[in-house]
DNA sequence: GTGAAACTATTGTCTAAACAATTAAAGTGT
DNA sequence: ACACTTTAATTGTTTAGACAATAGTTTCAC
C-alpha cells in the first residue's frame, strides 16, 4: 500500500500509453519519411493480412485485439487509400473478405526498414535478456487483464 | 533480421497498444464500477494536480507527455465534469493555471481503490523482481523514443 | 523602445478506441 | 416451418492523440 505513489507513477504513467504512444507515433514517423503514407495501426492490419490473406474482419478483431466498430472503420480508411478491398462472401453473406490490394502487398517489403529502424531507436543499450524477460512480463499482464471484446 | 517477425509480433503487438489500451479499459470499467465517471486520461490529470494544484497548462503536458492541443481538450472536458476550473494568471496573460474543484479534490480518495484493484488484477503472478526489471526496461525504451513533443 | 523570436493556448482536421444500438444473415430447437 | 439465439458488420456518439496553423503575450536583442 506504501508503494501505491510509486505504482501509480511507474504504471499508470509509463505502461498506461506513455511509451506506446511515444512507438506508436515515432513509428508512424518513420513510416513517413519512408515515403509510406498508412498508419501504424493500418500496419498492424496489414500485417496480419501478410500472414494470411482474405480473411473476416472478425478474424482480424480476434488478430488484433479491436473491437468490431474499429475495425470497421480502420478498414474503411485502407480501402480509400487503396490499400485493401472488401469482397463479399458468397459462403456467408454476413462476411467481407479482407484481400490486399497489389498495393497492399506491395508495402510489405517498404515497411521493414521504417519498422527496424524503429526498433533498433527504441530498444538502444536494452540487454537482450532484460528485453525477453520485460516481453515475457507485459505478456502476463496482457493475459491477466484482456476479457472478450 | 530472422528475428523480425518475432520482434514485429511481440512489440507491435503487445507494447505498441495493447497492453495499455487493454489496461486503460479495465481502468476505465473500475472507475465506473466505482461510480466514478471520468476517464483514466482525466485521472491522470488530476493525479498530477493532486500532487501540486494550479499549475499552467503547459506544465500538465510536461508532466503527462501530452500535446498542447490534447491537454486542451482534456481540461475543457474536464471542466464540462466540473472536475477543475481554468483560472487566470495576473502575472502573465497567456497561461490559464488549472485549478481542481471540491469534486476534483474530493476525487482523490474514491479513485485510489480503483486504481489499486486495476494494479492487482493486471499483475497477478508476476514476480516484483521481474516486474521491477520490466518496468527499468520500459523506462529505457522510452527514454530513447522520447522526443519533445 | 521597437521589432523579432519565443511561448501559451486554442482551433481545425484527421485517425482511432470505447460503448451502445441496430441491421442482416446464419444457425438451432421444437 | 417458425420463432429464438447467435454472429458479422455497421452506424452513432464520445474521448483522445497527432499535426498544422493561428492569436495573443511576453521576452530578448539591438
Amino acid at each position: 500500500m506504501e508503494n501505491y505513489q510509486f505504482d501509480t507513477e511507474l504504471i499508470f504513467a509509463i505502461l498506461n500509453g506513455k511509451v506506446s504512444t511515444a512507438i506508436n507515433r515515432k513509428l508512424y514517423r518513420n513510416f513517413k519519411k519512408a515515403g509510406l503514407e498508412f498508419t501504424p495501426e493500418q500496419f498492424t492490419v496489414m500485417a496480419c493480412l501478410w500472414n494470411k490473406d482474405c480473411v473476416t474482419q472478425q478474424e482480424l478483431c480476434n488478430a488484433t485485439f479491436k473491437d468490431k466498430p474499429s475495425m470497421t472503420r480502420l478498414i474503411d480508411n485502407m480501402e480509400k487509400l487503396n490499400l485493401v478491398t472488401r469482397i463479399a462472401d458468397k459462403a456467408d453473406r454476413r462476411t467481407n473478405l479482407i484481400k490486399l490490394t497489389s498495393t497492399g502487398e506491395a508495402a510489405r517489403p517498404l515497411a521493414s526498414k521504417p519498422v527496424l529502424d524503429t526498433m533498433q531507436e527504441a530498444f538502444q543499450g536494452v540487454d537482450p535478456e532484460e528485453l525477453a524477460a520485460a516481453k515475457k512480463v507485459l505478456k502476463i499482464i496482457f493475459e491477466n487483464i484482456r476479457e472478450s471484446l
